[in-house]
DNA sequence: TAATTATATACGTATAACCATATATATGGT
DNA sequence: ACCATATATATGGTTATACGTATATAATTA
């Protein structure tokens, strides 16, 4: 996917995709558990637009035990990987952004950061 | 408007939309008959997304007789116009987007071009 | 004032997007 | 096999978006 602009910027147009998106390009791979504390949001609702995220090809997707770890696709164009720090640069001392990575780094008990990576 | 940074991008969101704005961002401002005639679209089409870009800060109007032009905001915020150009680098040697231009640039009796600028 | 050109809006409709809740799957451990 | 944890999907309802067509407004000219 993702032949078209428009539909990469579909996937950057809901609050829910910005913010797990931006948490990505900020802190690297995350778990769905991870988003879902980070932006005090339901599992079922952030796990629906990681899914939608993954199948326009802008995130992918590793398996590690029951964590799915998800990041930003690095094989995304250029022009895309570049607009997605461009954003994080120019918004992420704003809120809701501010407070996502706060709270995911006061996070105890991330996976990533235990054995099972 | 656009505090938000996913309001932004809803407004990238759209071909049609997008067309508009790309083509603005390499030409600088156009009118209304200049989008219909360049992406081949309904007048009443092209006028209802340049409207709904003008509500939302994107984009801003200048009435000259009776044709309006309009030009990227240039009091968009630093990231958002970066994004504009970072995407215009990206896809305009992509369709529609080449066409757009194409089709313009071969336009006769284009209303900034002759007198009433 | 009437006609013409350029643009804007209104109306009805179709589709798509999002949501909350409930349930299903998948993995690892006992 | 069973249970617990992590994640995914399905269902039904609500709202938002986009569309084509028709019509309205606004400025210009005769």
């Amino acid at each position: 996917m993702l032949n078209e602009a428009d539909t990469f910027f579909k996937m950057l147009a809901d609050s829910t995709r910005l913010r797990c998106l931006l948490l990505m390009q900020a802190e690297g791979e995350l778990c769905v558990c991870e988003f879902s504390h980070a932006l005090n949001l339901s599992q079922p609702k952030i796990s629906r637009h990681l899914a939608h995220l993954r199948q326009s090809g802008v995130i992918i997707a590793r398996r590690s035990g029951t964590w799915m770890h998800y990041r930003i696709n690095p094989e995304l164009q250029g022009w895309a990987l570049e607009i997605l720090q461009t954003t994080l640069d120019g918004v992420s001392h704003t809120e809701p952004f501010v407070s996502d990575r706060k709270i995911l780094t006061s996070m105890n008990k991330r996976p990533e950061l235990e054995c099972c990576a």
